[in-house]
DNA sequence: TGTACATCAGTGAACGCGCGTTCACTGATGTAC
DNA sequence: TGTACATCAGTGAACGCGCGTTCACTGATGTAC
């Protein structure tokens, strides 16, 4: 059946958008189309009038959810004490347990990352986000500051996810909570 | 065919290690139980008399890389400057490269934490290393310091493993290994 | 010491299953006359 | 304005494939007599 003018658009954008976050929760290699379909209440056949093959999806499916966490970043660093506010918000408990809808980069990117084949993408989303912690900082060597600012926080959300005890889990947030945003620069 | 007494034992430990190799260059669920025997010059049927199930062998690959890794890190903290030793390489070329041989936080513990079940050894193998790191400490909030630069570890390697730029992922190792370096108390 | 038997690590075919992908088809809508 | 036709997003059965797992079987070795 043929559908009003901005639906198959519309549909299109729905298909990324929970593609983007299965892949973040789930991983891409568990993450199935026909369930993805089923759950949009479509049916798998469909998916190739949107996409020739599984892997456009995941490349798309990355970008989307750079661009959604890039609107998110873009609202944090617009405050006052953006720093503080963007570790608070990347090392918060929501954002541990909440891996559909955070940083792409913990997921996504290092899956794709050297098994199979790397994204330039993923260079695109950490670029935006070294960019944003760049122009809040006020130190010398503020390139090189971003980078280490940004892999501390990358690394104690990983390990927190990765941790079977919870409060450790807690912990580790905590403590690099409080150690980045004591020596912010 | 009825083979010598340590036999059963030998190709058992030949499974877990050649597991405990492709789980962490490509992942858990990537890996097949059929390919890895047959790596082994074994038949997959042969597979369950090791082990009842693929799962077993997880948990079982898991120690091994930990067991692994720090049997490597008793030898780098055994040198002088064993932090400095120690951050070398971590954030080497060759870790970036050769994650089979690699950290299996990076790559076992955070495919099984969150996504399904999460393992206490996990938390040995973390424990493990922020203990070898404390011990080398001089700072006061030895313990603290130790998850700080452990997450700064982690996050550097996934980022530069992420990345598909070459060369940025040289930079994002050889800037972390500075900072690192600069600020070891 | 020689023979009969039990053991059991490893074999390889088969199981059901879900995967990514293909394809002939449907049928409500937009377009042309 | 009314009718005939073309479009094409979505359907659902089917494809080959590799997965994890099961199982009846093999046959060289260790053990018992």
């Amino acid at each position: 059946m043929r559908y009003s003018q901005d639906h198959k658009a519309h549909t299109h954008q729905r298909i990324i958008k929970e593609a983007s976050a299965r892949f973040r929760k789930d991983g891409i290699a568990a993450t199935g189309l026909q369930p993805l379909m089923k759950a949009l209440g479509l049916t798998h056949g469909g998916f190739y009038s949107h996409f020739k093959s599984k892997d456009e999806l995941v490349e798309k499916a990355l970008q989307e959810a750079g661009e959604q966490v890039a609107g998110l970043c873009e609202e944090i660093f617009a405050q006052e004490n953006a720093l503080a506010a963007f570790i608070d918000i990347y090392l918060s408990e929501w954002h541990q347990t909440s891996a559909n809808q955070g940083c792409p980069l913990l997921t996504i990117s290092s899956e794709l990352g050297h098994r199979g084949h790397p994204s330039p993408t993923s260079d695109t989303v950490l670029s935006a986000r070294l960019e944003q912690i760049e122009n809040v900082l006020k130190c010398e060597n503020k390139a090189d500051q971003a980078i280490v600012i940004m892999s501390t926080l990358v690394g104690a959300l990983l390990l927190s996810r990765s941790v079977a005890d919870h409060e450790f889990a807690q912990h580790i947030l905590a403590v690099t909570r409080d150690h980045l945003k004591q020596n912010q620069d």
